[in-house]
DNA sequence: CTTATTTTGTGAAAAATGGTACAAAGTTTG
DNA sequence: CAAACTTTGTACCATTTTTCACAAAATAAG
């Protein structure tokens, strides 16, 4: 059941369903079914049954599932809650943005430390942390036990960020820069890429009927 | 060829190509073949050869792919260099933040209108727009020919602009509110949810073995 | 110019993902 | 408490996407 591998997409949907039963709980009902969990998050009835299916058995035949207790599920499943530290190379316009981005603290990730290549940059506070030069990276990393390494520098300087973060100890990358990042299978990347997201629309546009 | 149904990963990837030819024919090389792309970009080279496939024949059996027609040829297919009006609505800080960010420039993004609900915004100037009322959309995305929307609206309120905006005649809409929104088949929606990327690390940091 | 090498383009196989449909289990009704 | 109804969980099927693998085309070498 939880041996078999988990599609990216049913992750993603699981926040997704988190919300909405955060939602419903929040409107004091006990209880919703997975056809009602899929008309509102446009989803079918089986592909919510299915995702869940993926984590165990939540549900109660012809009542549906007890929305207090699928939150909570939910919540574990997906480490609400937890909290991780992180550190951010390149404190540019996006890198500063990204700190002032209240979402960060909501979920549970707490800046530690910053860096830059930049000389004049350095002992400036940000966000709670102080500037630091990118060769203390190993250092810092380490005894601030970081395990998420946020790259926000320009794509040409990504790839050596990125095997710097790695080699010092991050577990997880989340890279801004538009760049496609060589990483080792262990390490989880992500990449959040903006420019290719309009991009995508203006295909759209261009091609659509 | 070009009448099959071309997947939704195939786009993006095709930028991935388009930004690495830029750089190969920016390094004055002439020539590259698939499995030379395929490793810059961490994909295989079937991959590589296949999205291409969708498009027609751009490569030469032998030597592989010139590489200035490749990025012509992608620039043409992407819609590099055509501009399209986009409108925001909510101009709160996530709006405030994405107006002045250049690479809405850089793709082809030109805003033209900017709406918010409250009142004490309104006649202020942001990235070059007037804020305005929300009534005055219908009348102000058809005099200014928006074809994309830009919602950065609390979710509570996503769906109703969103239906707002469509029946104003927007044919494409970013949401970067945290809601699932419904709407026709006609119309592109693209959600971009930093939130749920940030909560996809801790999942992974929470289910690593 | 013939042989060896490279590399594309694309059918066909495989893998991943999503949808259908139904037995089994629970709930409601009279 | 029996019959009608609801809803889950999943085995099976369909579709989509990726990978494999190889003939055909171009190039390079001898």
């Amino acid at each position: 059941m939880s041996n078999r591998k988990i599609p990216e997409g049913t992750i993603s949907r699981l926040f997704i369903y988190l919300r909405e039963v955060t939602s419903i709980v929040n409107m004091n009902i006990r209880t919703v079914s997975s056809a009602e969990l899929g008309d509102r998050t446009n989803l079918s009835d089986a592909q919510v049954r299915k995702d869940l299916g993926y984590f165990g058995q939540f549900g109660v035949s012809g009542s549906g599932y007890d929305t207090q207790e699928l939150k909570a599920a939910l919540e574990k499943i997906l480490g609400k809650g937890k909290t991780w530290n992180v550190a951010v190379v390149g404190v540019g316009h996006l890198g500063s943005a990204l700190l002032a981005y209240s979402g960060f603290k909501e979920h549970g990730l707490n800046l530690v430390a910053a860096f830059d290549s930049e000389s004049k940059k350095i002992g400036k506070n940000v966000g709670g942390a102080t500037i630091q030069p990118i060769e203390e990276m190993p250092k810092a990393i380490r005894d601030k036990k970081v395990s998420i390494g946020i790259i926000t520098v320009p794509a040409e300087s990504a790839q050596e960020v990125a095997d710097r973060l790695i080699s010092s100890g991050v577990e997880c990358i989340l890279n801004f820069a538009p760049a496609s990042l060589n990483v080792p299978e262990n390490i989880k990347i992500k990449d959040v890429d903006l420019s290719r997201e309009l991009e995508t629309l203006s295909y759209f546009l261009v091609n659509k009927k």
